[in-house]
DNA sequence: CAATTAACCCACCTATTTAGTAGGTAGAAA
DNA sequence: TTTCTACCTACTAAATAGGTGGGTTAATTG
C-alpha cells in the first residue's frame, strides 16, 4: 500500500480545516467526530503538521487547529510526504536506502524512477482547493 | 511501499528467463545466483507464475523454468498483479475491502481512483521486451 | 483562583505483513 | 540408483500499521 491511513487521515483533516476555516480554530474532537476517525490517533499526527507550519494549534477553551495558509497553497504531495515520510513505490528508491550494487545493470530501475516521478507529479498538481 | 520484494524479484526472474530463453529450461539455482536473490524465497514465488501459465517448470536434471510465451506478451502489470495481489495505492480500493460508508461524500476518493488507473495504465504499457 | 477545555507528549500494545529459512517430498534424467 | 530440480509445509524474526492509556502544559472562563 503506497498510502496508509496516516497520510489519508491527515489529508482529510486538512480538508476539513480548509472547508471550515472561516470558523477559526477547530478542536480536533469536533473534526475527528465529523471525519469519523480516532481522536487519539489524530492527536499523534497533528504535531507533524504544526511543526511543518501547515497548521497552527492553540491550547485551551476555544482553541484547536487552524490552517495557516490558503487551501490552494497546500499540495497533496506536501501533505503526504510530510505524514507518510516518502512516497517511493519501491524500497530501492527510498531516501536513505543503502545504494544498490546492481543499480548500473538493473533493468527495472528506470521504470521505478519513472513511476515515482509520475506519482509525485500527480500529487504535486492537486491542492486542497481542488478537492473542496 | 507499493511494490515489495516479492513482485520486484518475480519481475527480475521473468526478465532473466526472457533474456536467456534460447537456452531452454533454466534451473532456479542459476537464476537466483545471477540475480543475487534468495533461492529458497524464489522457490516459494515461482509456483504462482506456473499456475498462471506464465512459465513452465520441469523437474529433474536438465530441468528448471522456461517462459511459455514471447517476452512482448507479458506486461509488467500482469506479473505484479499476480505476485503482489493488488496494486491499489490505498486500502479503500483493494479488491474485497469492505465498502466505505463515506464513499459518497469522500472528497479524496476520486483522486485515489485516478492514481490507481494511472499506475495500472503505466504498468500495462510495459512488456518484458521493453525492459530487455 | 479554580475548573474546564484542548493541544501535546510518551509509553505501550495487538495484529498483520515482509522476507525470509528449515526440512522435507515428488518427479525426471544420467 | 544417484543426482538434480521443482514444489510443499511449517516456522520465525523483524518491521509496520493502527491504534489506546494516561498523563502534562497552556489558555480561557466563571
Amino acid at each position: 500500500m503506497l498510502i496508509s491511513t496516516r497520510g489519508r487521515y491527515a489529508l482529510r483533516v486538512m480538508l476539513d480545516l480548509a472547508e471550515n476555516r472561516e470558523r477559526g480554530y477547530l478542536p480536533m474532537k469536533e473534526v475527528a467526530e465529523r471525519q469519523e476517525l480516532s481522536l487519539k490517533y489524530m492527536e499523534r499526527i497533528m504535531p507533524a503538521l504544526v511543526k511543518a507550519g501547515f497548521v497552527e494549534g492553540i491550547h485551551g477553551k476555544g482553541g484547536g487547529y487552524r490552517l495557516v495558509g490558503e487551501p490552494k497553497e497546500y499540495t497533496v504531495l506536501e501533505i503526504l510526504q510530510l505524514t507518510e515520510g516518502d512516497l517511493a513505490p519501491v524500497a530501492c528508491l527510498t531516501q536513505g536506502a543503502e545504494p544498490c550494487s546492481r543499480a548500473e545493470r538493473c533493468r527495472t530501475l528506470s521504470m521505478w524512477n519513472k513511476l515515482y516521478e509520475m506519482v509525485k507529479k500527480f500529487f504535486a498538481g492537486i491542492t486542497l482547493e481542488d478537492l473542496l
